[in-house]
RNA sequence: GCGGCUGUGGCGAAAUUGGCAUACGCGGUGGGCUUAAAAUCCACUGGGGUUUUCCCCGUUGUCGGUUCGAGUCCGACCAGCCGCACCA
């Protein structure tokens, strides 16, 4: 007999399934249709086991739903492009393109070897021109309608990285990348799409995903995106030259009669000119300075102690003329609303803050709903909860909602102010200072200014030999042969935009380009997608829950407005996976505590690899990685596979019949009955798994639970006819086949079958057989049992009362269409318990 | 502070709808096979008893509630993790 030996059993069989080219699709609208995607990794590094379980994942499904006769697509590539490939090439001296070919190799051997079910052929990478020059077609589009613009703003800056982040790419004011490196802002000319233009829709499609996304994830996107409905108010300044005012935003515009000042953001770009010739206290003016650079560091914030100064100006509150000091203060964000905010201290805690250390006045303007008394200046916390208006003029008397609807009412009438919704969510900032990206596909001309490259010269193709420092402005400005160039339009001397995009641009729509991946005519074909789309299932890590995600989903609404897709949402069901950790961290190279995939798979093959990935946990579940367990999983398939070899001699001519239940029908022997029995019931629960909850780790447990039986009911030769033991042998090698595919494969040949189960259905299973044919009951009397009796599954109450009465020596009533229920006996409480 | 998730043996975990808690696996103990080891096979693995195909007790972070019955539902609390956070 051979020892099963999974290295050999691998290569052959991903070699047949090569070969055969099995899992190559084509769109087909006469058959139902299944997109399963796991998020394109970003090649570097070592592929490690926490990849390896992402993509188990989405393989034990692509190869569920193949058998259960879906077209099924299943697709990988690589998110090319990215500053380790740069930084990487600046320190080995070598290009970016080499480094990333080089890991993409490297990866896809690996993932090879793991027997993926991936169609190669869609295979793509982003830093090929075959795909970024649709990033930039994209990007023209956007120009011509106005969401790619550009202008000069405050951006975070990574000293680091030496370029700009998104505001996405900000953690606690750090950088991503690095996570002890505080980001600065700088202001620079930026290219921005215009991702607010669709805050309104990205919020409220966010409806569409529930149920079919982790509500963890909507709640983040929604708290990213930030909706607050309010009021926009402009104080006019009292004593002003001109007509001067400051605007604020609001989301309680009804408590303005209770504003004891305006405060201004530090950087709020009319301070100075607020302060230009008046005399407000000694050293404001450094004062300013110092908050206007104090840079907002996480550890801080909780901290941070509200600081501010009067500018020595008032103005005056368009509701009931009062004159109120207008101040500066370090907590009021120049990024939020208009940077300026009346100060309410009554009625918000910040202000509540500000104005007690200030000594600000605190008129109360909202009662609680109760009527309870709030005392001016004995406030010991502000009150934010709504109420009724009191002290607030006409308004006095009105509930909190009313109040709001009639104040906006006014401001807009009178003009001094309207309801506005504000957004948390900014534009996408997408400008980098890097090589190794998509150039920006735009040219600057002296005389016709900025000018959009012509669909026809795309795609904008990067220049092979930059000189690469990983300092200053982007290499590309050091690429003379790149700049210079022809004003598209008057043909003149020109310069090219030397920025590339974020590479976040590549994997906001890769996944349509699957459908079609070397269209050189357009992004791709929209029948293709139409057929494809919405993306069925996919699958990921939540660290993605918002940037990844929120990228996409602006992306599809802005293809669907071009008229290129009719969906508004990619993703129908979101699932996201847990992460493989060692001593309690996410793997990382970083960390130094990866277990690499290949190892893995040198050592115990990579179904068992697949198999303990699946078993050790829930797939949502964070996995600790033990060395010692993965033992029990490669003992596991040993056990089976030499089940298999032992019998497969016995049973390998004879006709199968799997799912069928060979002899429902015929007469079975008491041993041949628990066989089936064991094993359609496992198919059952396994099915159920499958279809419902992706609990491989339970379903897993079960078949080995029908194994150990199997085990147990050696020697099968002596009482169990050769018929029944193929089929028992053929569903265990069935229900395995998605989780550990080759040594299926392997089973399922030594059963007698030459497809390797690639052609193989998913199995019905018996329903009869499946059933619990025999179910204990426990009757207890108060708690005690008084009895336990075993009757057939499907039996009525009339039947099993008078059983349990002659068990228990009560006369039970059954309760209920169920066997287990409850009974009762005059005055006395049975339990039926069945198990 | 706000929002969310999670607490079950020595460990990873299981428990369709509220119905025998701890399946399956790891680890551990004892044994068979072996000169020996590895592999493999068998038995045990919450506590206690014992007449050992038998009984008792305890038990799902804590406290309470609903129910004949709660790991599961409700309330409060404790602990841990994650996300957001001076967002006006």
């Amino acid at each position: 007999m051979a020892e099963y030996n999974p290295q050999a059993i691998e290569a052959k069989w991903q070699k047949r399934w090569a070969d055969a080219r099995v899992f190559e699709t084509e769109a087909d609208p006469s058959k139902p249709k299944y997109y399963v995607l796991e998020m394109l990794p970003y090649p570097s590094g070592t592929m490690h086991m926490g990849h390896m379980r992402n993509y188990t994942i989405g393989d034990v499904v692509a190869r569920v739903k193949r058998m259960r006769g879906f077209n099924v697509l299943h697709p990988m590539g690589w998110d090319a492009f990215g500053l380790p490939a740069e930084n990487a090439a600046i320190q080995n001296k070598t290009h970016p393109r080499d480094w990333t070919n080089k890991n993409i190799a490297e990866f896809q051997r690996v993932l090879r070897r793991f027997g993926f079910s991936f169609d190669w052929r869609r295979e793509i990478s982003t830093c090929e021109p075959e795909y970024y020059r649709w990033n930039q077609w994209f990007f023209l589009r956007m120009l011509e309608r106005g969401l790619a613009y550009r202008k000069k703003s405050r951006v975070n800056w990574c000293p680091r990285c030496a370029t700009v982040l998104a505001n996405e790419q900000v953690v606690n004011g750090y950088c991503w990348r690095h996570e002890d490196t505080l980001v600065e802002t700088r202001e620079i000319e930026q290219w921005f799409l215009k991702t607010t233009a669709y805050a309104e829709q990205l919020l409220d499609d966010l409806k569409l995903l529930e149920g079919g996304w982790p509500e963890r994830v909507i709640t983040m996107q929604r708290n990213w995106i930030g909706k607050s409905e309010g009021a926009k108010v402009r104080f006019a300044l009292e004593d002003q030259k001109r007509h001067e005012f400051i605007e604020v935003f609001t989301t309680r515009i009804d408590t303005i009669y209770g504003a004891s000042a305006l405060i201004l953001a530090p950087r709020h770009p009319f301070v100075e000119q607020l302060m230009q010739g008046w005399n407000s206290e000694e050293g404001t003016g450094a004062k300013l300075k110092e908050m206007r650079q104090s840079s907002v560091k996480a550890e801080e914030l909780e901290t941070a102690e509200k600081v501010g100064f009067f500018t020595g100006r008032y103005a005056v509150n368009p509701f009931n003329g009062a004159k109120i000091p207008v101040w500066v203060g370090n907590f009021v964000l120049m990024e939020y609303g208009t940077g300026a905010v009346m100060c309410v201290p009554a009625h918000d805690e910040r202000d509540f803050e500000f104005a007690t250390k200030y000594g600000l006045a605190i008129p109360v303007v909202v009662q609680s709903k109760d009527g309870e008394a709030l005392n001016e200046g004995a406030l010991t916390e502000a009150f934010t909860e709504y109420g009724t208006s009191v002290n607030s003029g006409p308004y006095s008397g009105l509930a909190t909602e009313d109040a709001m609807a009639k104040m906006a009412t006014e401001a807009e009438a009178k003009g001094f102010g309207n309801r506005e919704t504000v957004f948390r969510l900014k534009d996408w900032g997408v400008s980098r200072q890097r090589y190794w990206g998509t150039p920006i596909p735009v040219i600057y001309c002296a005389k016709d200014g900025m000018v959009a490259v012509p669909d026809a010269d795309l795609p904008v193709i990067l220049p092979e030999n930059p000189k690469l420092t990983g300092m200053g402005e982007s290499p590309l400005a050091a690429t003379p042969e790149f700049v210079n160039v022809k004003c598209p339009k008057c043909g003149g001397e020109a310069r090219r935009e030397t920025d590339t995009m974020d590479t976040f641009v590549d994997s906001s729509w890769y996944f349509y380009r699957y459908c079609d991946p070397h269209n050189d005519k357009a992004p791709f074909d929209k029948g293709k997608v139409a057929y494809w789309f919405p993306i069925d299932q996919y699958i990921g890590g939540i660290t993605h829950a918002i940037l990844h995600l929120l990228y996409s989903r602006f992306w599809c609404k802005v293809m669907r407005d071009l008229g290129l897709v009719t969906h508004s949402e990619p993703i129908a069901r979101l699932f996201t996976q847990g992460m493989v950790q060692k001593g309690g961290v996410a793997m990382s190279k970083s960390k130094g505590n990866v277990v690499g995939a290949e190892e893995m798979a040198e050592k115990y093959g990579a179904d068992t690899g697949r198999l303990y990935t699946l078993f050790a946990a829930p797939p949502e579940k964070d996995l600790e990685w033990s060395e010692e367990s993965i033992e029990g999983s490669w003992r596991f398939l040993n056990r089976v596979y030499r089940l298999v070899e032992r019998h497969a001699e016995t049973v390998r001519g004879l006709k199968s019949v799997p799912g069928s239940g060979t002899s429902a029908t015929a007469a079975h022997s008491a041993k041949e009955k628990q066989l089936l029995r064991k094993t359609h019931q496992t198919l059952r629960r396994v099915t159920q798994d499958f279809e419902t909850r992706w609990h491989f780790n339970s379903a897993i447990a079960l078949i080995m639970e029908s194994t150990n039986e199997i085990h147990a009911l050696e020697p099968l030769d002596e009482g169990v006819r050769p018929e029944v033991q193929k089929e028992v042998l053929e569903l265990l090698t069935l229900m395995l086949a998605p989780m550990t595919p080759h040594i299926a494969a392997e089973m399922w040949e030594m059963l007698g079958h030459e497809d390797g189960q690639w052609t193989a259905a998913w199995p019905a299973f018996d329903a009869d057989l499946a059933r619990e044919t025999e179910v204990e009951i426990v009757v207890q009397v108060n708690g005690r049992v008084r009895g336990k009796l075993k009757v057939a599954a499907g039996m009525t109450e009339e039947q099993i009362v008078p059983l349990a009465k002659a068990e228990a020596g009560v006369a039970p009533y059954l309760d209920g269409k169920r066997v287990v229920k409850t009974i009762f006996v005059a005055d006395k409480l049975v339990n039926l318990v069945v198990s």
